[in-house]
RNA sequence: GGCCCUAUCGUCUAACGGUUAGGACGAAGCCUUCUCAAGGCUUAAAUCAGAGUUCGAUUCUCUGUAGGGUCACCA
């Protein structure tokens, strides 16, 4: 694809904010970003707020938002709504140039009064454009007859606002969704009216859901925010995002910013539509956040641990950290610390767990006096072990003998649920180094107390 | 329905007109293992259909089919 390189590249994001945008939307902000980077232009954010019914300064601040999170910075902040100016003073020369007029028409939503409306004159001719993305494509806009652009001088539509704005703006590559190949034609028009350069276009083939349909604020899909709360890295989300749609032509599909921005080429963007996979942005947040450094990983997990685990009388940052690895080992997004903690998963780490003693016998083994032979015998091996080397890997080397000759499950079994009251945790000798040589020694004796009772 | 776009494993995708159609996610199995997780290995899984062009089509053309988009005084 070859567009004209000695215009420096300008491209836009021009979302209007009636709703939370999901990640379809911003999947176009990303590869809109990406392409104007790569070419050392210039990306603009426009907020298209000219339906003012709809459009709310909230969602115009979740957007703003939004983009900070992702990291993608902008080079210049529009509101629509502030050029209207502009768009008057180009209705007027279109009608003055006989390109468009005034239609006194009844008010469509029923109020009976007569507007002035402006409609182009249409041409009715066939348009044609070379979308960067699918090529060639020709549209007859005979049927669209003589189109509004305006509600009245001063209430500029869509269509006009859009032509105008990128048009003073200098957007010299439109990067939209498919769903506007339609509107293209349209605004060509107005270029050609206006005597405007018409910019390159690249229309993004869509994002779908699981039932294949258009991501949609309507159909539940999911504002970009959500992920943001639920604890996924934005890195991880603008990786994953970037992918839908886009390959590099090579095996790598783990990708920081700056190599996205790298590698990425519009020529390489998929012409069909793709789902939006969770199972995958789970995996590619994993990867990144195995990527993190040690010290952000215990900041992000410090951040998501619920009040009701930091309370907890053997909470300690040290012991925290020193859980890092196994924590960021079971789990695929760091909200999942929150919920864990919530759901009490995370509270025998950092208080004595209540269960029943049953739950202390390794399968079908009833036998009290074994038990607790050798729930005594750990604590005697635990106790020869130095308080200064209790580490999982000399704890394990010193029980390990012990448990094969016994049965691994018949001491293993009841050491961890001992120490961790739970039918699913880390492996004992993890356990114990993490609560320490006192601590898990006093379970483990709790443990036993509980078989003489 | 008109117009437009699209079509490779379930999903994301790779493949100058010549490959045993490759990879990843997910799934299954095995290994490891007291449980969970992680990790390692392995397996299953696709060119929408039919014509045509060609020595040879996933790839080019046409038709059909399917899916999607769009048909506002929203953007």
């Amino acid at each position: 694809m070859s567009f004209d390189t000695e215009k420096k590249v300008i491209t836009r994001f021009a979302p209007s904010p009636t709703g939370l945008l999901h990640g379809g939307n911003y999947r176009t902000a990303i590869f809109s970003y990406l392409f104007a980077r790569q070419h050392n232009g210039q990306f603009i954010v426009r907020i298209e707020d000219t339906d003012r019914e709809r459009s709310k300064k909230e969602y115009e601040e979740n957007i703003l938002e939004s983009l900070a999170w992702l990291n993608l910075e902008y080079d210049a902040l529009y509101r629509q709504s502030e050029l209207v100016q502009k768009h008057s003073e180009a209705l007027e020369s279109l009608i003055a140039g006989g390109y468009a007029y005034i239609s006194k028409e009844e008010a469509k939503d029923g109020s009976g009064i007569i507007r002035e409306l402006v409609r182009f004159k249409n041409p009715g001719k066939q348009v044609s454009f070379d979308d960067l993305i699918r090529g060639r494509i020709e549209i007859d806009t005979t049927d669209l007859g003589d189109f509004v652009i305006a509600k009245s001088i001063t209430e500029p539509l869509f269509h006009i606002a859009v032509v105008v704005d990128d048009a003073l703006m200098g957007v010299t590559h439109i990067v939209r969704g498919e769903d506007h190949i339609a509107n293209t034609p349209r605004q060509i028009l107005l270029y050609e009216a206006l005597g405007y350069a018409i910019p390159h276009y690249a229309h993004l083939p869509l994002v779908l859901d699981e039932s294949r349909a258009k991501l949609s604020k309507r159909r539940g899909a999911e504002p970009l925010t959500y992920y943001r709360d639920k604890g996924y890295l934005p890195q991880a989300i603008l990786n994953f995002l970037a992918l839908l749609g886009w390959n590099p032509g090579t095996e790598k599909e783990i990708f920081t910013k700056d190599e996205l921005m790298q590698s990425f080429a519009l020529d390489r963007v998929q012409k069909s539509s793709g789902i939006f996979n969770v199972e995958k942005l789970n995996w590619i947040n994993k990867e990144h956040m195995k990527l993190l450094t040690k010290e952000e990983q215990f900041r992000q997990i410090s951040n998501y641990l619920p009040r009701q685990i930091t309370e907890l009388a053997e909470f300690s940052k040290e012991k925290l950290m020193s859980m890092n690895d196994l924590l960021i080992e079971h789990i695929t997004s760091f909200g999942q610390i929150r919920e864990m903690g919530e759901a009490g998963e995370l509270t025998f780490y950092f208080a004595q767990p209540s269960y029943e003693k049953e739950k202390l016998f390794w399968k079908d083994e009833r036998d009290n006096t074994m038990l607790t032979q050798r729930l005594t015998k750990v604590c005697d091996i635990i106790m020869g072990i130095d308080e200064k080397n209790f580490g999982q890997e000399i704890i394990k080397n010193a029980l390990w003998e012990y448990a094969t000759n016994e049965g691994r499950g018949q001491v293993l079994w009841p050491m961890r649920y001992a120490l961790s009251g739970r039918d699913k945790s880390p492996d004992p000798f993890q356990l114990a180094q993490i609560l320490g040589k006192s601590v898990t020694l006093k379970r483990i004796g709790h443990a036993i107390a509980l078989c003489h009772g």
